[in-house]
DNA sequence: GACTATAGTTGGTGTACGCAACTATTGCAT
DNA sequence: ATGCAATAGTTGCGTACACCAACTATAGTC
């Protein structure tokens, strides 16, 4: 490392800890607002948020099975077959014994389950079509491209969850 | 309207829906990850999630009132209330007598409040550095201010929420 | 002084989540 | 083959958290 490191890289953390600061404020700001849906019980067309993640990570992932789907969700298999439980009992999800192991099960939308999915995109697409509309056009793919190298990191990130945390 | 809009506007309007599209996919996929923390019953230092947002909301708004910071969290009163309840409990807010109206209470934290929530930051901060370091320098300051935008633009939309949304 | 409105608390209820224990399979090793 | 560890999924259970509604206490208005 040359020389110049010192000053610099203290100039330079103490930039990178602002925009940290800076990047967790307008982050929690927008997470407490955006999912201040998210705590409505019942979201769109009788879906919970989480059904509805569900519902899309069968759709996109079928077929799947359960653990797949709960490590997609980030939950806790139990968790998950209790919710994909909800989503078969509404008709928009079908569980088919596994054809090699019949441990498993593989999990399948049904046509009402794309039909659903298909209207409550099209209505979370209008919202997001809201926010970008104030979002330069230009400017629009390169915030794409962030959130996705945001989430990509905090995919990574959610693998060691409570490494920092300490109980009391 | 001039001649050109049809076409144009039928183009752009697509191009707005693929991106819609692609901003919701990304903003799942991260919030789904992001959130994965949350799902952590206790969070730091004994805290959980909402309590950290509640101790966050006190610290950067004292001296606030209940309701002033349930609006901030987008929570019911009573919920606000027990989180208030817990914090007091662990010491590290207190519940003031408003000065000037006796219904009110005034939200303070305490120096052992500041200093918790100083540690969180902190943690909190290292996990965001971590995140940022990957993103080129230069955009880092985009980044933030889009996240800035989508954060003023989610709170906007916080204020009607079941507009759009129909019950089975 | 009676009224309406507001701040906050408490009781009741529903739900989401994780952990642990269980069953049913699989697949490997002897 | 038979036994045993590992895995997929389900279920029981406890906890946290959210809302609504009912309540108390105070404020402000006429």
């Amino acid at each position: 490392m040359p020389a110049r490191s010192v000053a610099a890289r203290t100039r330079s953390d103490s930039k990178l800890d602002e925009d940290a600061e800076a990047l967790y404020g307008a982050l929690s700001d927008f997470i407490r607002a955006y999912q201040f849906r998210d705590r409505d019980r019942t979201y769109c067309h009788g879906l919970s948020v989480t059904q509805c993640y569900a519902l899309e990570g069968v759709i996109r992932g079928a077929p799947l099975t359960l653990n797949e789907l709960a490590s997609h969700l980030f939950l806790d298999k139990s968790t998950v077959s209790r919710v994909v439980d909800a989503l078969v009992e509404k008709r928009l999800v079908v569980r088919t014994p596994h054809v090699e192991d019949r441990r498993a099960v593989q999990l399948q939308p049904t046509a009402n389950g794309r039909r659903l999915h298909r209207r409550v995109a099209n209505e979370v697409r209008q919202g997001h079509k809201k926010l970008l509309e104030d979002v330069p056009r230009q400017t629009r793919g390169a915030l794409i491209e962030l959130v996705r190298r945001l989430a990509h990191l905090a995919q990574r990130r959610a693998g060691k969850p409570s490494a920092e945390c300490s109980q009391p």
